[in-house]
DNA sequence: CCTGTTCTACGAATATCTTCGTAAACAAAT
DNA sequence: ATTTGTTTACGAAGATATTCGTAGAACAGG
């Protein structure tokens, strides 16, 4: 098992964009970024690199523009922050946390019912 | 709206304590720390000292072993840093997180049950 | 070929977080 | 009164994260 870097705040930014849009340029993601936030460009530039370094991104670096690509899933990222903080914030209740993102969310009923869907499954596979 | 100060990761470990405890001294807390961590007792100290700057917890000064107390809920917090993680790597999507979060977590069919008590109350209240 | 633009690499300054040593205040025990 | 132990305050070292300036390579258009 593989245990994975843990990716801080500002690398977070950079993933979710990449996870979104797939392999983009530094410059790409830049342009986005600063919609949010105050960043020069070599600023993320630099953040690449070194999440390069970690072995959180891949790059292609066969052009002069390099491409760059999360090599992490966000799926087990996400399982990775979430198992964090369901330890430390949320007393390792995940049923706390879920009614805890419930309750201060606006949901749509699709949303609720795909969720009661999702509980019935789940229920049928423990048995 | 007072925007709240983001704890750090050290001080979400203590501030996980005192919602659990209640107000503690220093060397109380710094003993339960311990039992997961390496880490001298002014270290603990420090940290709470600097908690008390930043407005996360409250002391009570007037003997000369102080007494701490976190001055932030647990439910806000949590609250804090659920938003910031479904913004940053849940695609802005509560759901998502829900469901990943309990595909990843063996519950019991009393909690899940819970779970759906709460999603018909919230459907109730919509309206 | 020259010029201006875009890109990467590098290194360093800055900021933030974490850790701990030391000293002074105080209290309890001898 | 002196010693011993506990506590706070302070400051600074160490670690990590963030930001950016500068230089040089690569490229595009004239």
């Amino acid at each position: 098992m593989n245990k994975q870097v843990k990716p801080t705040e500002s690398e977070l930014e950079i993933l979710g964009i990449l996870w979104e849009r797939g392999a983009s340029t530094v410059r790409e993601v830049h342009e986005i970024l600063e919609q949010s936030k105050e960043a020069g460009y070599t600023t993320t530039l630099k953040l690449m690199q070194i999440m390069h370094e970690k072995g959180l991104l891949k790059r292609d670096a066969s052009a002069k523009t390099h491409i760059y690509e999360a090599s992490v899933s966000q799926e087990r990222t996400q399982q990775q922050l979430l198992n964090k903080m369901i330890d430390t914030v949320f007393n390792g209740s995940a049923t706390q946390l879920v009614m805890q993102a419930l309750g201060h969310h606006r949901s749509s009923p699709e949303e609720l019912d795909r969720i009661r869907q999702y509980l019935n499954e789940m229920e049928k596979k423990q048995s």
